[in-house]
DNA sequence: CAGACGTGGTA
DNA sequence: TTACCAAGTCT
């Protein structure tokens, strides 16, 4: 084991959080709903959600009986409540595909819907301790620093970061998972995106960007996300509104929640499209059944 | 490949 | 208060 492998998994023994998806009892399932739910979604926000989950559908036998609209009222207020929909789809393809056992290759979990490259990678290390590099963001930033000296990953993933990643993967296959989970903890906890703390950094002094003086991000600036006015915040209140009630909801209860009635409109449109809404006979609208 | 897609905490 | 940020995926 190198030095800077020892360093990094010597500080994730001695710093790791203690995350319920991360302990030994959780099942494979577990670590799945989590890496859903974790999908540009704090930790402590999701965390009462997944206890909720698995207490509810500790399996996706479990999961899969009830209907998609009952996820989607479950997912509360995660954001982004077609991960809801998707996670219920998975969970019957898993059921109906897999004899409802969460399936271990790459391969097998990136055709599930809502699993993308991040997500099939770390559910195969994570759940399954199979020697296959993670990149997410945090991970990416810890690279994109100390070894390649600059503040920020690039914007979007490269061929040169995947390759880097499976460079520095540990060979020895228990090693790798928790080299994984240890570089992305690190980047969750010490070389985070705002005020990294480079003190408690284990390895600051082999780290690039520390070297080179910490240069400050110098690429063009990345543009935000819009969301005052959007679509996005119409769905939002649109679905709030539905998923709160405890039936079907007249159209009037919709009406008054956005102004704009084309807008409006619109975004009720999507929502039926995406399967998250319902429309049934007499102008009402529920979560799908 | 850039943009759409929720929500709420923090500086 | 505006703006950024949080374990991405899909089209």
């Amino acid at each position: 084991m190198s030095d800077l492998h020892d360093e990094v998994l010597r500080w994730y023994a001695a710093a790791a959080r203690d995350l319920p998806w991360r302990r030994a009892d959780a099942t494979p399932w577990g670590v799945y709903v989590s890496e859903i739910m974790l999908q540009q979604t704090p930790v402590s926000r999701v965390e009462p959600v997944w206890h909720d989950w698995m207490h509810r559908w500790p399996t996706p036998a479990d999961l899969a009986a009830e209907s998609p609209g009952e996820a989607v009222r479950a997912w509360d207020r995660l954001g982004y409540p077609r991960r809801a929909l998707r996670l219920h789809a998975a969970a019957v393809a898993i059921t109906e595909q897999h004899n409802g056992v969460v399936p271990e290759s790459f391969d097998q979990l990136l055709v599930l819907p809502g699993v993308g490259t991040y997500t099939a990678a770390a559910v195969s290390a994570f759940a399954f301790g199979i020697r296959v590099p993670v990149v997410d963001t945090n991970i990416r930033r810890v690279h994109a620093r100390l070894v390649g000296g600059v503040a920020q990953a690039a914007a979007s993933l490269t061929a040169a970061e995947r390759d880097l990643a499976a460079e520095l993967l540990p060979e020895d296959p228990s090693e790798a998972a928790t080299w994984n989970v240890a570089v992305m903890e690190l980047g969750a906890l010490v070389c985070t995106a705002r005020a990294p703390r480079c003190g408690a950094c284990p390895v600051a002094d082999r780290c690039a960007w520390q070297l080179a003086g910490a240069p400050a991000y110098d690429g063009p600036a990345r543009r935000g996300q819009k969301w005052a006015g959007t679509d996005r915040q119409v769905r939002g209140r649109l679905l709030r509104t539905i998923r709160e009630a405890d039936g079907p909801v007249e159209r009037p209860a919709l009406d008054v929640v956005w102004h704009d009635q084309t807008q409006r409109e619109r975004a009720l449109s999507s929502l039926v499209e995406d399967g998250l809404v319902e429309p049934l006979p007499g102008d009402r609208f529920a979560l799908p059944r």
